[in-house]
DNA sequence: ACCACCTGTAACCATTGTAGTTACAATCGT
DNA sequence: ACGATTGTAACTACAATGGTTACAGGTGGT
């Protein structure tokens, strides 16, 4: 299965706030935006706020960047929206069969393997930042 | 949500085929050792056969390897078991916002970004052979 | 020719993650 | 006090997954 859309919609959201930063971007005006439900929205940046990476305040509307977003890179956003623990892109073989040889320890060995694979791929998003996504994005705009 | 099991299982029913490779490896007889039902085993094997890395005969029971395990590296393994296609590790936002500026030019800037990330995944899978798997396994045994 | 055994596949079910939606209490600025 | 907005809970619909049963068809031994 693929990653969550939940990934590319906080990317959405986050360069929505930066570009945006002078107006008033609550849930509804950013739902507009990305074209889905303001509570979908209001989820995505509940994570993105409980790893301090928005401030949101209840009763005023808005949400805002909590950090420059040159110090933002996609590997933050990424662990703020996926629940799956790090770790476990890959799924295990949950009940391996102790008697059979293969089953014993094949789980050290690909566990290895499995976080070597991971580790390259959240990599390459740690080198990314939210201001260089935001730069593509108004560079391509005229 | 994490990458299916399915890799893990085709791992395994290889690296037995592999190491058991005088037996007569039928689904059921994987199946016991993989502590799962014969089907998800045929399942498997099934897609493994599609892509040309294992053979199979109907009737006569058993499945061999059809290339030496040198020369069968994880992401051919990891291709045939993902219904997914290439380069969609990362769900995309599908419906974008034509009016907003941010959906009008994000779709190929995420694309430039995801791809990068799903290839240093892939290309981690595609160092490890099989008989690296094998040899990590029988090692480990005594 | 028969038979035991096996594969390949369809069908069905339970579980899980996800996105969308409605509803509403709590909160804040004016 | 009021209107607007957030934060959640609850519910629905849907798709992928893994397990299971069932069965048609192939294969080799006897
Ligand atoms: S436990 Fe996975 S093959 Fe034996
Ligand atoms: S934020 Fe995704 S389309 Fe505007």
């Amino acid at each position: 299965m693929s990653i969550s859309s939940r990934f590319a919609v906080a990317i959405h959201i986050l360069s929505l706030l930066d570009i945006n930063k002078e107006g008033r971007n609550t849930s509804e005006f950013i739902a507009g935006s990305v074209n889905t439900n303001p509570v979908v929205i209001r989820r995505v940046i509940g994570l993105l706020g409980k790893a301090g990476l928005v401030h949101t305040s209840p009763g005023v509307g808005g949400a805002s960047l909590a950090r420059p977003p040159r110090e933002i890179n996609l590997l933050e956003v990424y662990r703020a929206v996926q629940n799956d623990p790090p770790g476990e892109l890959f799924a295990a073989h949950d009940k391996p069969n102790p008697k059979c040889p293969v089953g014993q320890n094949i789980q050290g060995t690909l566990d290895t393997v499995f976080k070597r694979a991971e580790s390259a791929m959240e990599n390459e998003l740690a080198k990314v930042t939210l201001d260089q996504i935001a730069f593509d994005l108004v560079r391509g705009d005229r």
